[in-house]
RNA sequence: GCGCCUGUAGCUCAGUGGAUAGAGCAUCAGCCUCCGGAGCUGAGGGCCGGAGGUUCGAAUCCUCUCAGGCGCGCCA
């Protein structure tokens, strides 16, 4: 639909000998009356041409020479040009997207451009939880979204694995290990507590024996830190595969970065191009010279470098690997760290406009409407493994691509868990295994779908179907463009509803042949859709609940 | 104090500078001889937090202001 569109008014342009050419947006007008697809072009041109803008929708509609594919074309409001299809070319395209080509399906927005996406990166220091899922959710239907939009895409997982709090993590099971063969040696102030810490050190207890009984964590620290912390990457990664997250290209480890000696180097090149100054026995980065309101340390006065140091290094290993666009998703809390990181990414000479990161707000865990405050240190959290007992991976991620991820959401265990009329994710869901129950109905009557004449929808509500069918393509460009995989969410209840409605409306399997093979291709084209779009989101499209 | 995010229907949220601001839930009133009732139909419900500005046009952009959340370390 917007293809077609799109080189008619591109020819049109040319007609008149408008240029440069503008950006020609298409979108699907709020009225059903104001036609199939909409554009604000001349509008848009107003004020370069110094034209009224009903006159120049006038000239361009004069200049279409074309327009077979047009039962209307109209000029309506302050000057929006309003396209009506012919129904021919509402059945003709239609057909094509029951052959469910992609190239019919996708626009092409990425033109084979390699984005590196960035998400989850927990610390592997204890199981993820409801934020994390959501910083899942939203990466992974990123990452498909994109890919199928013509992006080549890498995921990536960073693993902090360096630092203090890995190695708070070894010392609190280490203490709880020693503990529990009755050596007395005291639980780290800030160590991590709750269950889990508990259960690994009866799981060392069970494959280590006594070897590391009444040893101080001097000594056996290193062993201990690095035990735990591979089960816990590796219950990261049980719980991501559960809640349906494809497998990340890499996991980059810091540990390994720090191996490399790509901190040095990085250091170095920033001291090489002269962003870095002594001051207090401690090294700094000029970040006030890019977008930054305060210098940042780098090494500090003992010689230790910060973490940010290791930040820097990593986003230059990034740089160093050639992306066009590079992507982070962060939790909301990190937001302060962006003008750095970007400080970072101009000093490096990247262009910033292909740095961009997503941030990923709060998800407030509600239990019977009161706050469920998280605190791994504290111990008091729901894990997302708890989630997905309780909720579902289908539907856990499905309402979190039911918002923007820069907004707030209110997660209620109970609203969530107790009735399921409340969770969007079955409506859609169940749309398709209606269809699917519908198709074999047909098949064991022995009806089938060759030849199948279109022209027998001719249903206002069919007709509507095949519109917001055609539209699909148009939904996913938008949502690549703007990094936005809510708007498939929202599309999909559109659609669902509308089958919903037409199901109660109108029978598929009748007394007329043709038109129940008409109807079923219809019903075919939903499937098709809900079945593709659900798999961009991560969401499966069970053929029976 | 400074910075970022969010204020849209009772609640949770969509809304790409464009036409009469939408959906789900909740509430109320209806629909199962019929392909899946996890469904459908209808009704009520709005000063888009507030005030200015930008222009042909603002929920959308700018300034100020109010409210909530988060962040502001030689922590990680």
């Amino acid at each position: 639909m917007k293809k077609d569109l799109t080189a008619v008014l591109t020819n049109a342009l040319e007609n008149l000998r408008i240029c440069p050419l503008p950006v020609i947006e298409i979108e699907t007008p709020r009225e059903e009356s104001f036609g199939d697809v909409s554009t604000p072009l001349a509008m848009g041109l107003a004020r370069s041409l110094k034209k009224a803008p009903k006159k120049i929708a006038e000239d361009i509609v004069n200049a279409i020479r074309d327009r077979t594919i047009f039962e209307k074309i109209e000029i309506a409001g302050p000057g929006f040009l309003n396209f009506t299809f012919t129904r021919d070319y509402l059945f003709a395209s239609f057909n094509t997207l029951l052959r469910a080509e992609k190239s019919f399906l996708r626009e092409n927005v990425g033109q084979g451009r390699r984005v590196l996406i960035e998400y989850v990166s927990a610390n592997p220091t204890g199981p993820l939880h409801i934020g994390h899922a959501r910083g899942a959710a939203v990466g992974n239907a990123l990452c498909n979204l994109l890919e199928e939009s013509g992006y080549c895409i890498d995921r990536e997982y960073y693993i902090n694995d360096a630092g203090r709090q890995v190695k708070l993590l070894g010392q609190s099971v280490h203490a709880k290990y020693q503990q529990l063969l009755g050596v007395d040696v005291p639980f780290p102030d800030d160590g991590y507590k709750g269950q889990y810490i508990d259960d690994e050190a009866a799981a060392l207890h069970a494959e280590k024996g006594r070897e590391y009984q009444g040893i101080p964590f001097e000594t056996c620290g290193d062993a201990i830190t690095q035990w735990t912390y591979k089960r816990m990457l590796d219950l990261i990664r049980k719980d991501l595969s559960r809640f349906g997250i494809r497998d990340f290209d890499t996991w980059i480890s810091e540990k390994e970065i720090f191996e490399r000696d790509e901190v040095r180097q990085a250091i170095d090149a920033l001291q090489q191009k002269g962003f870095l100054y002594e001051s207090g026995h401690a090294l700094w980065f000029r970040s006030t010279d890019f977008r930054d309101d305060k210098d940042r340390v780098v090494i500090k006065s003992d010689g230790q470098h910060t973490y940010f140091a290791s930040d820097i290094a990593y986003h230059k290993n990034k740089l160093d690997r050639n992306f066009d666009i590079i992507i982070d998703i962060w939790g909301a809390d990190h937001h302060g760290y962006i003008p750095r990181i970007e400080s970072v990414m101009q000093a490096f000479g990247y262009d910033i406009a292909r740095f961009k990161v997503i941030l990923v707000q709060m998800v407030n865990l509600l239990k019977h409407g009161e706050p469920f405050q998280m605190s791994k240190r504290a111990g008091t959290f729901v894990t997302l493994s708890d989630i997905m007992d309780l909720v579902g991976p289908d539907t856990t991620k499905f309402i979190f691509l039911t918002r923007k991820a820069d907004s707030h959401l209110d997660f209620d265990l109970d609203v969530v868990t107790a009735t399921t009329a409340e969770n969007p994710v079955f409506y859609v869901q169940y749309a398709n295994a209606r269809i699917n129950s519908i198709i074999a109905n047909a098949m064991e009557k022995g009806i089938r779908a060759d030849n199948v004449d279109l022209s027998r929808l001719c249903e206002p509500a069919e007709i509507s179907l095949i519109k917001k069918m055609l539209a699909y393509p148009m939904v996913l460009g938008g949502a690549a463009r703007s990094f936005e995989p809510h708007r498939i969410t929202f599309y999909l209840q559109e659609l669902a509803a509308m089958f919903h409605t037409y199901y109660h409306n109108h029978r598929v399997i009748g007394d007329d042949p043709a038109l129940t093979s008409a109807r079923l291709a219809l019903c075919t084209g939903i499937r098709i859709v809900i079945g593709d779009a659900l798999g961009i989101l991560g969401v499966t499209a069970p053929e029976k609940m």
